[in-house]
DNA sequence: GTGGCAGTGTGATGGCCATCACAGACAGGA
DNA sequence: TCCTGTCTGTGATGGCCATCACACTGCCAC
């Protein structure tokens, strides 16, 4: 005998990589239930927007996997990457709390299994359950940080070989690193780098070529090697 | 006989301009009146600091007049400031709600009064009344949008020129205009414009003299006059 | 008045990087 | 197999703007 539609996606939820740190996980059974029950799943190919910038918002996208490319651009079709999300971030949360349109455009770039909860049902269940509008607080205050972090490689650096810097050590931050050297698997076109860090595709290009031939890191595929952590660090007091 | 101190202090806040707009205005009363009872008034001159960016965050300061300087700052002195903060918002917010360190620096521009919350009362304050915590929500996700919207000028736009119209034309639309003409009030120094749009003081200086000479606004010690709004838009897409 | 200080105006110079143009690399599909 | 499209690499060119340097204004304090 299955489970009820709505409980099977909250199960699948749980087996996500970053339980611990997820929006919902803790909350008191009732409202983990009333949750499941207005949770819908959908799977998402490379490619699909989940939503675009300017949309009224039509509710939040709870990741359960897979990669999404938030970004924003202007009339003259530049367009600046704010952030990847992945497996266990809510999507949408600033437009739906607000009412105002997303602020953002969020396309697949691998594909995604997300959980969908409509605005009218999340904000009634944020009324009806104080402890969860808390948690959307908290995660609202994280998603902040993170885009003062970006603005502050982006408007704070005078040379493009400094984002690039800022940008790397920044992913660096997350993973950890063994016996000096750093890995980090990077998805990204070189495009998409320039669009993350406000800087043309061949100047992303020729800055990697320069990080190599000063034996900064090493590139293999889609894995970034870090080498040496303290030069690259150095980039940025230039 | 007089009011108890707190009451006083909200009775103060009812009084400000932005009182519709306002955080907890509308909440029952027995939420305000805890509200009323965690809550320290304070004034604060000009140049005073309210927090430093890195600082554990101590509390929530609510503005009640006066204007604040909200920036971060690398290693190397260079700054960007992000926003000025007037009467009827909310200060440290998401560093409070999330307890992660100040991400900006609060520094006062002009004579301000305050109330303040420590961490601890905001945060038992809003688990015990749900409704407070969506408003806080519903706050940080304007923050956001509004931090969002101050990446864009910066990030996607080629020349410095296209960042100061941006920035006065956003400024603009706050204010409502008047036969053709915008008028608005601009207490800020050359190089704190700079500091705003990412540009160097000479830069703001010579900007401005091409503006004025190209009709398109006017200056009057501390007044901006948009002549020809439309003339100022077609700069962005240049 | 006069000194000092913060803010503004303006020229000269040089470097960084966006842009254009094109070539090679690599994958997937017909 | 070629072919087509996406991604990467590299040179040449030119413009924007940061930076340095200095003059000038206005304002406040003494």
């Amino acid at each position: 005998m299955r489970a009820p539609y709505g409980l099977e996606i909250i199960e699948s939820c749980l087996s996500c990589p970053h339980r611990e740190d997820r929006l919902f996980c803790n909350l008191p059974p009732p409202a983990v239930q009333k949750l499941a029950a207005i949770t819908s799943a959908a799977a998402y190919p490379k490619g699909a927007t989940l939503f675009v910038e300017g949309q009224s918002p039509r509710g939040v996208f709870i990741l359960c996997s897979g990669k999404v490319k938030l970004s924003t651009s202007s009339a003259d079709g530049r367009s600046l990457i704010l952030r990847i999300s992945e497996a266990g971030e809510v999507l949408g949360l600033p437009a739906t709390v607000t009412g105002k349109p997303y602020e953002l455009t969020a396309d697949v770039i691998e594909p995604t299994q997300a959980n969908f909860i409509s605005r009218a049902d999340f904000l009634l269940f944020l009324r009806e359950h104080g402890e969860a509008a808390l948690r959307v607080a908290q995660q609202l205050g994280e998603t902040y940080h993170s885009a003062i972090a970006e603005m502050r490689t982006i408007g704070l650096s005078h040379s493009a070989g400094e984002k690039l810097a800022r940008f790397l050590l920044d992913l660096s931050a997350d993973h950890d690193e063994g016996k000096g050297e750093v890995r980090l698997t990077l998805t990204l076109t070189h495009e998409e780098i320039g669009q993350m860090i406000g800087a043309s595709r061949e100047t992303v290009t020729r800055l990697f070529a320069d990080f190599k031939k000063k034996q900064l890191l090493q590139v293999k595929g889609s894995t970034v090697i870090i080498k040496n952590k303290a030069g690259l660090e150095s980039v940025l007091g230039a």
